[in-house]
DNA sequence: CGGCGGCATTGATCCAAGTCAAGTGGACGC
DNA sequence: GCGTCCACTTGACTTGGATCAATGCCGCCG
């Protein structure tokens, strides 16, 4: 773990397209590039705590996050899973409202706060690109409320290893499936419980349920491979009409 | 119900400074004065239906409406509650992911569309103030997504209705208090639960035990007397370390 | 004023998910 | 190769909230 990773041009970055850079031309990119930092840093680091000052904001290059709050007697629910292009920070705010931890090996772009801050007031591109981004994750954040409060385990998990699927193709590209996906599990059991709002054991169970409906194949811990993308889409109580699962 | 009430000047609106033009100087207030129009809805109208197309984005002036999906089977969640100030729509998406259907009658400040895509554009105060704004909202959803997903019944009920009362407050101005504060219901206990994630008979039956065990007071079906805030707060599993319940 | 209809409360029972308690099985070190 | 550790799985039992089923309460209209 260095403090400074070297710096890659903006023009072969594998988020160009997808971060809050999306809109900028090149002159403005340019402009990003002599304020960014990048920075790697191993499993398990916090990347902000909840109340605390953030020095920087970043955009999620590589790797896999999780936004969360802990209860004081120790519940935990996950509130937003960050994939690359994602954004940590809050324009505005030099505190996180929440825990940001990362599930994996992660690679930040960063900006010092107040210089970001700045970047946004002085950029249309960026302010603009930072709003549908915000009105996206709105969106995604109450779907999720609808599968937290309404649905049971065996739907939770199957709209959970949907939506993974989903995020990890359209992150390469590629247009929603409908045969056998293996989806990498980011992270173990209890974050998945943490994230669905139930319990290790229950996730366990469900996961063994949906194999033995043979729905599912559990190749290994960190992998699912969904075996009928449509049936899995039944399950999760969407029935096609266009209710997105989050 | 009228197409049209007659249009307020901006410098006498309620939410002048809360909603979407907060931000704005006389000059750019102007400007919204001239696309904007009124319209009052008599209660239980839909204002939005989830994936059909939006003719008008609003601010909600006076008044109480809920954002929510439902589920083929008739599951029910209320996402969003909206009140005074709070802003109906997306930009850059013709249709609305929820349905909004007005909790009591409701008056609206409306712009067409297309002319307040272009506003936005156009108006970096207006941008900045709804990239707060959704900022905002984002935290709320996230915020309320660790309600729905980790707390039991009775916390819930009371995170519901510390939060109902610290929003009356705060559009009418006042601080966080915390003595006898009087909160109105503005829907029905199914909508509660619809919002909560619960059935109506938990809901009923949880403001029995607040009520029981001296927290709060139930004057009328839509009026519910909080004794003692702090002790509510407690019950909702908030110890005062600053993590907001929504 | 009296009956009717809709919401709300209360009670009895059920069941999905939580809790508590053993196993299992890889990965890793010695 | 053999123990140890840790994450996961599985089983037995409990429980919080759902479901099913009466009442209760109030506003409204004839």
């Amino acid at each position: 773990m260095t403090a400074h990773d070297p710096v890659i041009a903006c023009g072969n970055c594998p988020i160009r397209h997808n971060a809050i850079c999306a809109e900028c031309e090149s002159d403005e990119l340019s402009m990003l590039e002599r304020a960014k930092s990048y920075k790697t840093v191993p499993v398990g680091t916090p990347l902000a705590r909840a109340g605390e000052p953030l020095s920087h904001f970043s955009s999620l290059v590589k790797g896999c996050a999780a936004m969360s709050r802990t209860l004081e007697d120790g519940r935990r629910q996950t509130v937003g899973l960050l994939l690359p292009s994602d954004f940590i920070g809050r324009p505005g705010r030099a505190t996180s409202p929440f825990d940001v931890t990362a599930l994996s090996e992660v690679t930040l772009c960063r900006f010092e706060r107040t210089a970001f801050e700045r970047i946004v007031r002085d950029t249309p591109h960026v302010a603009s690109r930072l709003l549908t981004m915000t009105l996206d994750e709105l969106d995604a954040a109450r779907d999720w409320a609808v599968v937290l409060g309404r649905m049971t385990a065996r739907e939770k998990l199957a709209a959970f290893l949907l939506n993974l699927a989903q995020r990890q193709r359209s992150v390469r590209g590629m247009a929603r499936p409908s045969g056998k996906i293996l989806v990498a599990l980011p992270m173990s059991r209890e974050q998945m419980g943490d994230h669905l709002g139930l319990t290790i054991e229950t996730i366990s169970r469900q996961i063994t349920a949906l194999r033995k409906d043979g729905l599912i194949e559990v190749p290994s811990r960190q992998d699912i491979r969904i075996l009928d993308y449509d049936a899995l889409a039944f399950e999760a109580g969407d029935d096609g009409d266009g209710a997105p699962i989050a």
